[in-house]
DNA sequence: TAGTAAGGGACGCGTCTTTG
DNA sequence: CAAAGACGCGTCCCTTACTA
């Protein structure tokens, strides 16, 4: 059957009739989906389901109930309902529940829609079948109870008081409790007269109570959850707020009242889930232009609107709504621009946005003034938000806890905030029953501000008892403490955020994509600080291998200029020990030949072993030439050379750098070019300069045997090889194989008067050549 | 000078619960 | 039913330090 709710909308409900004469009221339609509603849980009751519903089931039953009272108070119901009617009066009351719209002249563009049953076609389910047998088993319990209420003459109004379900009648017809109370009209004179005496205690089911109390929590009013799950409203309380520490309905109520109020922060949801969030001041703002679009009589000063206190109360009772700071403020500070606030496309927003605080200010005002009103009545955010209600199917959808959510958003291309003076952030996380958290902007916040918003817990959290000023000392303090540096990091990790956040879009996977971003974006930092702190170690670390290089550099430079020196000075004596035997060798052949030419043959023939051919030859080892003779510094390093490793041995840290170089760099480099250096020589000028730079050969040079050789025998003595040694008491004299005999004239050394004049000769003229090889020119040359 | 941060105290008022 | 007590709400004000 279908029933037409017409002030409400069109839509159709097919629900089974549950009396007959319930068809036969004319007056009120809503009252009668609400029973047919009921009906519809008998029916579904009688078919043997029995689920419990689930929290967002609840909801929707309650709304269903709810909306009907919103719109047709209980009081008029009252007065125009049979009593049949009235057993849906019981649901008013200030505690409404969420999910409601206001009034549609009054619908802040929020629209939810049941497939079960609204009076409001705007109201939708997003699994229109998945909630079924929960609803039935509401339905159930609720049928249940208007039966039994029925049964005992009582209101409808009174079903669930008791969870035994067999309170017996107190005999006051029509008489309401509390529970018939409006928030906006009070009754105190429903207020309940006599209480029944508890008999025995009853012991419920913990888990059902935790089930009821995540009823409560989830949105549900503890008197509609204890209705629906047959629990006391007391024992429903104490659990819930024992369970939760959370408020019950109790003392005064909220200005706007609890449906309101969540309305509004459905609705500040729905817009900083699509990046459209309030900020606090048009949230305070949003809530004025209510009370004054319902005209609604509030304590807030002047009639005007909330305070900022009411916006913390109102926070703090919608922990899904947090403060935040202006993240786009944060990035202008990032990019370091002092470019002003883009203008507003509405002046009447500006001026919105320069008005001080709304109650802080008020009362230095007149409280009369209407501009203000005229402003916000004026303001196109206003204009949005008075917009005509119903959904409005071009606009995304939001599925808010399976409830498909058809927001009414500012059109970005027309919005009238500032995208960058006011940009609201939203963030999210994974909350319990997958809420959504939102986060509203509350405009430009300093560094210090930030810095304060992430210290001030911690500090809280160490010293509980620590006050706001001490607090606030410390922060400062620590603030102080941070140089400029960690400022602007602080400040830009501040904006960062705000950036990375305020790209985001939660309308697909925007939590993930969150998540990620700011997983990304910690990474990051860290990243950027790990490099940082590398860069300076390794910094650090070049400082320190620079002055081991330098002092490194400075033996090296030294160790390589020594052995260069040594290199050169090996090698110019070498040279010059070459030239000299050289030249040695040339006077000696030139003398020769001198004497050959003037004294004759003769002379030669005498000396016996040195005629024929090879007399212009003399060993050269005979000549005590001594330029040959190296000093004994300069011998004992030619000597330290001719290994080849003398060099090494020599200098200690050569050899350790050379073992620093490895085995093969420094033999082949530096050693190859000291053996090179002093092996060229040695291809070059024969056995000369391997007897220079053996070491017998130095002993032999030293020793300086006789110059007198084999006697001839050769034309060049190989000059390492020994001459034959001299028998104990042979004649000294060259050639002379004569035993020396004994005479002290001439020392016992010579054989007989012509070898003592033939040596003495021979001697004569090797001094000669030896003064005459000792020449200025040969000086000269040197 | 105004505004920001977060928390709390004081006060008045209203509502709800409990008790007799 | 009346009254008392408990409790919540809104407002004002305060705290310190900083920023625009």
């Amino acid at each position: 059957q279908t029933f037409h709710t017409p002030s409400f909308g069109d839509e159709e409900f097919d629900i089974p009739p549950i009396n007959p004469h319930q068809h036969q009221q004319g007056g009120n339609q809503h009252v009668q989906n609400n029973m047919n509603s009921y009906q519809q849980s008998q029916d579904y009751a009688e078919n043997g389901q029995s689920m419990r519903p689930d929290v967002k089931t609840a909801v929707l039953i309650v709304y269903a109930r709810s909306a009907t009272l919103w719109k047709y108070p209980p009081s008029t119901m009252l007065q125009n309902q049979s009593p049949d009617n009235m057993v849906m009066s019981d649901s008013s009351g200030y505690q409404q529940p969420l999910y409601l719209s206001g009034p549609p002249e009054h619908s802040m563009g929020i629209s939810v829609s049941s497939s079960y049953n609204s009076p409001q076609p705007t109201y939708t389910m997003a699994s229109p079948n998945q909630p079924n047998n929960s609803q039935l088993l509401m339905m159930q319990q609720q049928q249940q109870h208007q039966q039994m209420m029925l049964n005992h003459g009582q209101s409808m109004g009174q079903y669930g008081r008791s969870p035994q379900g067999n309170s017996p009648p107190t005999g006051q017809e029509g008489t309401t409790t509390s529970e018939d109370s409006d928030d906006s009209t009070p009754h105190s004179a429903m207020m309940p007269t006599k209480y029944e005496k508890k008999g025995v205690r009853f012991t419920y089911d913990p888990a059902r109570m935790a089930e009821t109390a995540a009823v409560v929590r989830k949105g549900l009013t503890l008197r509609i959850a204890a209705e629906c799950y047959e629990v006391p409203f007391g024992t429903l309380s104490k659990h819930y707020k024992k369970a939760t520490d959370a408020r019950v309905g109790r003392g005064k109520k909220p200005e706007l009242g609890y449906k309101d109020e969540k309305d509004r922060a459905l609705y500040l949801r729905v817009c900083a889930l699509h990046g459209e969030g309030l900020t606090q001041k048009e949230t305070i703002q949003l809530m004025t232009e209510f009370v004054c679009q319902e005209k609604i009589e509030t304590r807030w000063k002047n009639g005007k609107g909330p305070g900022e206190d009411w916006f913390r109360r109102f926070l703090a009772f919608h922990p899904e709504l947090r403060i935040r700071k202006g993240e786009a403020l944060s990035l202008q500070r990032m990019v370091g621009m002092k470019r002003p606030s883009p203008e507003p496309a509405d002046n009447s927003l500006a001026k919105i946005q320069k008005k001080p605080k709304v109650q802080k200010k008020k009362k230095k005002r007149d409280p009369n003034e209407p501009q203000k009103l005229n402003i916000l009545t004026s303001s196109p955010l206003s204009q949005n938000l008075n917009s005509a209600p119903g959904i409005t199917l071009k606009h995304p959808t939001l599925n808010i806890g399976n409830i498909l959510v058809h927001p009414k958003l500012p059109d970005p291309a027309t919005s009238i905030r500032p995208r960058l003076a006011n940009v609201l952030v939203v963030l999210s996380s994974a909350a319990e029953y997958e809420e959504i958290e939102v986060r509203i902007s509350v405009g430009p916040v300093s560094a210090y501000a930030l810095f304060f918003r992430d210290t001030q817990a911690a500090i809280k959290g160490q010293n509980p008892n620590a006050s706001f000023g001490e607090v606030s000392k410390i922060v400062a303090s620590m603030w102080d403490a941070l140089d400029a540096e960690h400022k602007n990091v602080s400040v830009h990790m501040t904006c960062m955020q705000g950036l990375v956040l305020t790209q985001c879009n939660l309308r697909a996977s925007g939590l993930m994509q969150v998540n990620f971003f700011f997983i990304i974006f910690f990474f990051f930092i860290i990243i950027l600080l790990i490099i940082f702190i590398i860069i300076i170690i390794i910094i650090i670390i070049i400082i320190i291998i620079t002055n081991n290089n330098n002092n490194k550099q400075v033996n090296l430079h030294h160790a390589y200029g020594s052995l260069n020196s040594c290199l050169c000075v090996y090698k110019k004596k070498t040279e010059a020990a070459k030239k000299e035997y050289l030249k040695a060798l040339a006077a000696y052949r030139a003398s020769l030949v001198s004497k050959g030419a003037s004294e004759g043959e003769g002379m030669y023939s005498g000396y016996g072993g040195f005629g024929g051919g090879y007399s212009g030859y003399s060993p050269p080892t005979a000549l005590p030439s001594p330029p040959m003779l190296p000093p004994p510094s300069q011998q004992q390093q030619q000597q330290q050379m001719g290994p080849g490793n003398g060099m090494a041995k020599k200098s200690p840290l050569l050899s350790s750098m050379m073992t620093e170089r490895g085995n093969g760099q420094p033999q082949q480099g530096l050693m190859g070019q000291m053996q090179q250096t002093h092996l060229q020589p040695q291809v070059n000028q024969g056995g000369y300069m391997q007897q220079q730079m053996s070491p017998p050969r130095s002993e032999h040079i030293v020793s300086s045997p006789p110059p007198v050789s084999a006697g001839g025998t050769g034309p060049l003595q190989p000059q390492n090889q020994q001459p034959p040694p001299r028998p104990g008491n042979a004649c000294i004299r060259h050639g002379c194989p004569n035993a020396a005999i004994s005479n002290s004239e001439w020392e016992d050394e010579y054989c007989s008067n012509e070898c003592v004049v033939s040596h003495c000769r021979t001697t004569e003229q090797e001094q000669k050549k030896l003064r005459m090889t000792h020449t200025p020119d040969s000086f000269q040359n040197e």
